[in-house]
DNA sequence: AATATTTTTTAGACTAGACTAAATTTTATT
DNA sequence: AATAAAATTTAGTCTAGTCTAAAAAATATT
């Protein structure tokens, strides 16, 4: 049983109170607890005397449930203003890399920018004309236009047992450097992997693309690649 | 003579300061004279004294040159600013028009947004994406990425004479009302337009654009219509 | 040339969002 | 249970951008 959020979310929200709602969003994680203003503080890059005040002000616009030195969880509406402006994150980064050759590693930060541009009609056409993706250039999924965001089940590509074959759908690190790095290899989304072999000694993996041939990768590349059963 | 700005403009101007650059440029409209302090006050829906106040600021910058109850001109390099952003204006209302099925009654208040965003690499895209586009959905030039503006030499339809022939190639109000007064007539960018009557009281038009039947339009219409002699 | 009007600038105050330093509350350790 | 450490909030300050009211300069009118 939960709740959902019919409450209008076009009203007008300055751009760092938008960012301080997907901060909250992101740290929530899907778990049930509340977020500290320390946690707030080191995602938003600023203090947590600042992050207090704008808790007060959120409050104040009933986007967030917060008590005083105990945390904050965000209400329905201001969950439902995180994912839409996640949703446009996202369809912006697919956007940039479908139609304007942009790299995968190129797009986050121009989508931080994109993402306060304000224009239901904008997000609506945007979305039609990608033939409304499920998931963004990352693997992350793409949240509908009502907040709803499919919950896929993948699991870290260093769990997978030896011969094991399974499918490529997203990246843990984001980085620009990781992003480059897999870029090298065959490794992209949708990529079948099969595990040829797994080095007992540092757990580093032995891989093949399809019906490539085998190439090394560290755990560490392998701690943060998603990947699906096949 | 005149000189040219080799300065790189990607330094960081806000959002305001942006906006008042724009302002300015839109004011002195080709001609030299300085632009007042009230007529940007009335421009940017702000009081004069807001006005001085980031006149000082831009001055500091070296973006514009400002003389204390005098006025203000562009420097090259806030001229070049200005044109940046109108050139971002002009893309993003092209693209909202010609990709994603916008009217082009229902750019302007987006591409305010829009032409905020700050990346070069999207903006040449964007340019590439749409081939190079030399005007905007509403015949307005589109500066090229080095500033440089294409004049065309246009007049209004009302000063041109009866039997006339000759092409629509822009409008001189941008109003939604009118815009969309126009999308309900023939009356589009590149329009071959001849002028069968001239009414002598009212100043009044007929005419037909192609092979289509003619039809009436007032002085005041005529006189918000740019075009071209054939 | 003197005076009135308009335009522009200055002075002082406000808000959003940030910061530092100090106070308070919570949590951890003895 | 007392004390130390960590987390959080409060208090006070700062900047960008806005405002109103008053002062100063420029322009228009007599
Ligand atoms: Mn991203
Ligand atoms: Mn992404
Ligand atoms: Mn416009
Ligand atoms: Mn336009």
């Amino acid at each position: 049983m939960f709740y959902i959020c019919t409450e209008n979310i076009n009203t007008m929200n300055s751009l760092t109170e938008e960012n301080y709602l997907k901060a909250i969003y992101k740290l929530v994680d899907g778990e049930k607890v509340a977020v500290t203003t320390n946690a707030i503080a080191e995602k938003m890059n600023t203090k947590a005397a600042s992050v207090t005040d704008m808790l007060k002000k959120l409050s104040d616009k009933k986007l967030i449930n917060y008590e005083k030195y105990y945390g904050v969880k965000l209400t329905a509406k201001g969950e439902k203003i995180a994912l839409n402006i996640i949703r446009k994150h996202r369809l912006w980064e697919m956007f940039l890399v479908e139609k304007l050759e942009f790299g995968w590693d190129e797009v986050h930060e121009l989508a931080e920018q994109l993402e306060h541009i304000n224009s239901e009609k904008l997000v609506a056409q945007i979305d039609k004309f990608l033939d409304y993706p499920k998931v963004d250039p990352h693997g992350d999924p793409i949240p509908d236009s009502n907040g709803k965001l499919q919950i896929q089940k993948s699991a870290l590509l260093s769990t997978f047992k030896k011969n094991e074959v399974c499918m490529m759908t997203g990246v843990v690190d984001h980085s620009p450097s990781f992003l480059q790095y897999l870029a090298k290899t065959e490794l992209t989304l949708g990529s079948s992997i099969r595990i040829s072999d797994i080095n007992d000694f540092d757990r580093s993996l032995q891989i093949a693309i399809g019906k490539g041939k085998p190439f090394f990768i560290s755990n560490e590349v392998a701690k943060n690649i998603l990947a699906s059963v096949k």
